[in-house]
DNA sequence: CATGAATGAGGATTCATTCAT
DNA sequence: CATGAATGAATCCTCATTCAT
């Protein structure tokens, strides 16, 4: 009650208040539908429901409210937790990861992420760094630990984890996130996601898997 | 007669002039490294050697010209000719045209180009759906026709193979692409890129190559 | 009764206050060193310490702030005491006071004042016209009467005391505040300031010393 | 003719086209009576006539078009060309020059400037500096050789003909250009004017006149 | 009274577009 | 047709001022 109400007295402005919240989500709508040049901050503003100048209190500049978004974004797409676990079945694993991958990559929110960051990479190449270390580099990391254990156990002989994991990975997107990002269809159904991972699983076994009866 | 003559004195603005040509020019250049935004109408003016009036002469505005530039640079890159001969050996093939699409993504031009038309495809849908149909569906169509003509031959085994077309060029940008465009690391070296097209043409081969000695 | 008991509890915003006085210290470092439209009332806060708010509890608004700064400035200097004591010799009084005088207008402190009131005497006529009556005035006004005093005991023999006084004043200025106040030399060494101020008290004496032996 | 159509065909606007000169005409007003900060560039836009772009046309931002002013005015004043004939007799020009000074000095315009370049001499001093030298050193030195010159012909003995100058320039201000910059009295009349200049011309005779019959 | 978050008007600057020549 | 000067709407950002707590 007294924590309450003192946090309602006093919203520190370079906190987790609820304003600076407020501002990230208005300007996550408008910097993820439009892009960094096309968003200005005066839309932001009226997303988030304050005046301009309120944007200012929170935030240094439009590039700073940017890169808070997609550091924002970036962790939050990072930590979504594939089951990674590594006493899983590998086919059970591989079409978990896959369809969740897939579910991601081709939802509005995941591929506007994508195009506004690749987008930004040139001119603001930290931006771009930073997001493809956390949400791209770190998912591929602990896919390819998973598999290495299970080169390890036995069940698959990958020379390169790292190189299988990304294989993988770009294999689910066959046929579906291009034509989805280009805006040349729309999002896929769930069958045909299904029809595609089980296609990537499939190759990947037939290319990975070790042969049955041999040794560890 | 007429119409000749005046063609003669004053070249129609909408064909296929030198100056036109010296726009679209000034123009791809400005485009491609800045983006539809980050690309000024000065900019491109002075690119190109021209007033800035004068691009209004050919083009009726910025998205008009940035459209043409798209189409201009989609036609291009649709007609780069991979040898999709269907009498080639499948593995040449493969690692032939797998080093060639590797090596044209991950160039400033073609990066570029990807860079800038995914990021206006939410704003402009059409302009992202023809780049899409044009270039990469265009070559996956073709890729696709190469393998059936080899399905048909008996040399592979592909229920699906557009789905497959797609899964090896997606293959061949692992680890490759993505942090390229993200800025990430630095443009691949040739020897990584042979690399990863190689094991991207083995994966193919162990999932799709028909059984020996099976009849067609 | 309840007026003593108020004032103790919260003393009137309008008085002379501790928080008042920090205030127009604050302000005054502020102002001085940037002038009326280059202060912010944010930095003016930060430099004081207090919130922005507080300002508008003691100031009805900027003006006045830079009003109350400039009148407790323009006081401070005014009552700057030169001696002018009647009984001092003359050639002393000329040194010492000239001395005085162009220490402090070649000060960091005078010249900001000087300066930043000047500036905006056209906008704000009344805060010029006071500030030179309280300052300069004022100063003319006294170093006059001490004039008058040796006329009359027959040192001197003058028609215009008012205007010798400025005479004498602005003659201790030649080549040291004019390049000072706009930034196109260093300030002046006080060799060069005794210098200077030697010689406007030789012309000063050649023009308006009482002949020798003359009787008042 | 020929040329005259020529120019109205293609006044380039980095010359001294009509529009540029407008455009410094209506900066100048509204630059000297509000001063660098006070003045908006949308009032210039509408004191000179022209649209706020226009004014980005001819100079690059604020800071150009005001040291523009600046370096204009100064040329201006800095060529006044007050006779210093060194054939002409001192006391006729003693009291011409300072008379014209005088009356450049306290008219709006000139004090306007003072006014105006002082304010900014802190935060642009190179403004300052410049100003300083072409209209004030400059005119100083003109009158310090027109003395030498004098001293040469046996008619002044002065050690330091550059303090002579400057001696002169600041007594002819007495009580005259202080009132008037801080907007403390009306602008002397021409009489009041010729009283001070004449005080001064007096008391330098008085001081630098070489003695009567003295050898050269 | 003291605070500082919030405001919104206003400032400098850019840029797509138009139009007289 | 080609020009480039001119425009004014729109952008990012600042800051004096207010007000709920």
């Amino acid at each position: 009650m007294v924590a309450n109400s003192s946090a309602l007295l006093s919203p520190a402005p370079d906190d987790d208040s609820a304003k600076r919240r407020q501002i990230l989500e208005g300007a996550r709508a408008v910097f993820l539908e439009l892009g960094f040049d096309g968003a200005s901050m005066g839309e932001i503003a009226r997303a988030a429901g304050v005046s301009k100048g309120t944007l200012y209190v929170y935030f240094a500049d439009k590039a700073s409210l940017f890169t808070a978004i997609v550091e924002q974004e970036s962790i939050a797409q990072g930590m979504l937790s594939f089951d990674f676990a590594p006493e899983r079945d590998v086919e059970t694993t591989l079409r978990g990861f896959g369809l969740a991958y897939i579910q991601l990559l081709c939802t509005p929110r995941g591929a506007s992420a994508i195009r506004t960051v690749m987008a930004i990479a040139e001119r603001m190449p930290d931006i771009g760094r930073r997001y493809y270390e956390r949400v791209i580099a770190n998912t591929v990391g602990r896919f390819a630990r998973y598999l290495e254990a299970h080169v390890t156990s036995g069940t698959l002989r990958i020379d390169d984890c790292e190189l299988a994991a990304s294989q993988f990975m770009q294999m689910c997107q066959a046929t579906l996130f291009l034509p989805f990002i280009f805006q040349a269809t729309e999002p896929p159904s769930a069958e045909r996601i299904e029809y595609v991972v089980d296609s990537a699983s499939w190759m990947f076994l037939a290319a990975y898997r070790a042969p049955a009866g041999e040794p560890n």
